[in-house]
DNA sequence: ATTCTGACAGCAA
DNA sequence: TTTGCTGCCAGAA
């Protein structure tokens, strides 16, 4: 019995923040399973946006585990430099090439199943 | 309140 | 195969 019926518990970034925060060392996850994890599967967008928010919070969050579903590291833009999030990513064992993630059935990551 | 945007994902051509 | 369009949801102006 709640007796607020506002929003389930925090906001929808708050959970993103959570769930990132929860990715292993070395792994990396995408915007779609975070989203699907969450709930909303197709608001993968979202994941994204909350990541853009990211930088504000007063944790670190480790968005540069989170890339899109083909393992492309298409926020690599909001590091500041374009390289800072692949370098990140280096320095936890994953191999970047061409701005993707090599092997990246290995290192991914899916809170949906690893959480359940 | 309405409109626009966005670090995606899925599907069509 | 690659390229492009649409859907989707929540927040910001």
């Amino acid at each position: 019995m709640s007796f607020s019926n506002r929003k389930d518990n925090k906001d929808f970034f708050t959970r993103v923040y959570e769930v990132t925060k929860l990715i292993p060392y070395g792994r990396v996850t995408s915007y779609g399973a975070i989203a699907r994890y969450l709930g909303s599967g197709r608001s993968a967008r979202m994941v994204g946006w909350a990541m853009n928010a990211s930088h504000v919070s007063s944790v670190f969050i480790p968005a540069h585990r989170v890339v899109n579903r083909n393992g492309i590291l298409t926020g690599k833009h909001h590091f500041g430099n374009s390289t800072t999030m692949q370098q990140l990513l280096e320095n936890e064992g994953i191999v970047v090439e061409d701005d993707r993630i090599v092997n990246f059935n290995e290192k991914f990551w899916d809170p949906a199943r690893e959480l359940e």
